[in-house]
DNA sequence: CTGTTAGCGCCTTCAT
DNA sequence: ATGAAGGCGCTAACAG
């Protein structure tokens, strides 16, 4: 900057406001010999210093659980949407389903001097997380995919409950009289929580009967023996498989022979998952699904928080439901 | 920092110090009030004001063509895996395939001051990049996933004419006579322009005869049509469809119809990949594939970054080759 | 062992 | 219509 206030001739304040369009009092002269000069020198301004100045960075951190699950990188998508829109950076960083990484995560991005936090946590860390929020001073938080209690903090998260009632009517319809609702351990996750939650009350005051699987990632062995032992004991009855999200889905897939789900030799047994619908309707002869629909979710967690960062927005904290979409594949159809 | 300072009764220098761990010479007793002070006050030093004194930022930029992509998901989970183990934050971008995008992107993280650039090149930015990297005072660059002629940066990519080869030969082995390699328009994106290239070379000087099929994403119906086409032409004979991403088995496995791939109807066509083995198994009856371990890829790239941004590595420009593995699974058994 | 000073690149009053 | 000066939070000589 200085160099182009000397090559022009004029003062460093005299640029600074020719870079935030000023130009009210400016000389049309000076005006166009600062622009030619710029030009010249491929001059850019150092964003950095200016947000040392100004009170914020635009800059906005994002922490995932696991950025390498596709649903993490459709929600990075919808956020990337909404921000780059308004010309806000995006800093990444993932958590790696462990908490202490994802304290430590936030930490470092506040040090970075975010206006604000997206947070998809790993479960278990919210009373950490209420504390921050609370602290005055603190940058604006919006959980996404996830929801805390007590609301301390804008959520956006699916419509867990009316999407988990929507499948089961669905499946009810289909003829299922049992649902495996298969999840792994809850870990203070909200979300799997309501979810296992919606299936148990559903079945309260319905004649549908089922039970909960949890399962552990790491063994596969495990949960094809529960199937297997699930499936046996049902017999002829026809019984359908719910899986909680993709991985779930994939283990279960892969848990179940191949024939049991297509060819003459199919079993009674329907699979459906949370899941994208883009990923459920290649698997196997494609798989009946709740579609969250991730992309819409992250531009709307951004949404909220650009909202409450820059444009002074103080409301309350609120929870934004996002309804998932039911999509029909062979999988549960007989 | 000042108020540290104050409270201390000590300079901001000292201060200073104390965070960088220069203990040799401060007395205990300064040592343990500053830690206590830093503690009550919940002090942490501001990046960005540091950043600014420095050279550095310690923030490295990354674009990517399509976050929403899983294979730059996995890209990314490498990346950050390297940064994350050097305290380096990650600056995220997507160019949604749009070639202005990228550019604009790049110039965007360039203001934020980013000490090196990861970039997974939309294609035919070749030139525009090239000019970047020999630009004096430009911040290390390394592509990913794509090569750039000529190297004047550090280069990740999958060996693709390897690769190809081994699938080749392996379809051979399995008896295809003949092998339709599916791509989207190569748009001047070396990955695809290389496997095409293998293809082609390889049943220069074998028996394999094939064609490449090439294909928009957005016209389903027309891919349809031209497999069908293509299909109704072998007749009996023994024929591989290979898809040169994710996104196109998608496609290739969506045009044809379920029964043509399992069961007593079963046609003679074959289907393999390039795709990660995750998802490549669980779709239709499981597909065989080349598996770049993109998580590799990233960690590399960023390795490579690293080393010329921080610790003063200055070799000439190289091209980094990560072999695939190949994962055979029913699509292309008879 | 610790403080003073100057400055990173920019913005913002207050003058002129 | 334009400048000068001070300061954002921190670091790096150079003193003492």
């Amino acid at each position: 900057m200085g160099d182009v206030a000397a090559a022009v001739g004029v003062s460093k304040t005299t640029i600074s406001r020719y870079l935030h369009g000023e130009f009210d009092c400016m000389s049309e002269e000076t005006r166009a010999r600062i622009e030619q000069v710029i030009a010249d020198l491929d001059y850019r301004p150092n964003k950095i210093a200016q947000g040392l100045k100004a009170t914020y960075s635009r800059m906005i951190g994002v922490t995932v659980a696991d950025i390498g699950n596709p649903f993490s990188s459709m929600l990075l998508k919808g956020i990337h949407q909404e921000c780059h829109a308004r010309d806000i950076q995006l800093l990444v960083s993932e958590s790696n389903n462990a908490i202490d990484l994802e304290r430590s995560n936030i930490e470092s991005l506040l040090d970075a001097q975010v206006d604000g936090l997206i947070v998809n946590t790993v479960g278990n860390n919210d009373a950490w997380l209420a504390d921050y929020c609370a602290k005055e001073g603190s940058r604006p938080v919006v959980m996404l995919d996830r929801a805390i209690d007590p609301i301390v903090c804008d959520c956006v998260v699916t419509d867990n409950r009316h999407a988990t009632f929507t499948m089961l009517d669905y499946l009810a319809e289909q003829g299922f009289a049992y649902v495996a609702y298969v999840s792994p351990p809850m870990r203070g996750i909200s979300t799997r929580r309501i979810r296992r939650d919606a299936v148990l009350s559903y079945m309260q005051d319905r004649p549908m009967r089922g039970e909960i699987l949890e399962f552990e990632y790491g063994q596969p062995a495990q949960l094809a023996a529960s199937l297997k032992a699930l499936i046996d004991r049902h017999g002829k009855e026809r019984l359908c498989l719910f899986a909680n999200n993709e991985s779930t889905m994939s283990a279960v897939v892969q848990a179940l022979p191949h024939a049991a789900c297509c060819g003459p030799e199919r079993l009674p047994v329907g699979i459906c998952s949370f899941a994208s619908e883009e990923w459920a309707k290649c698997t196997r002869s494609g798989i009946t699904c709740l579609d969250q629909r991730p992309v819409v979710m992250g531009r709307e967690a951004a949404g909220m928080l650009l909202a409450r960062t820059y444009d002074g927005y103080t409301g309350e904290a609120t929870v934004k439901e996002i309804p998932a979409t039911l999509c029909v594949y062979p999988s549960t159809s007989f």
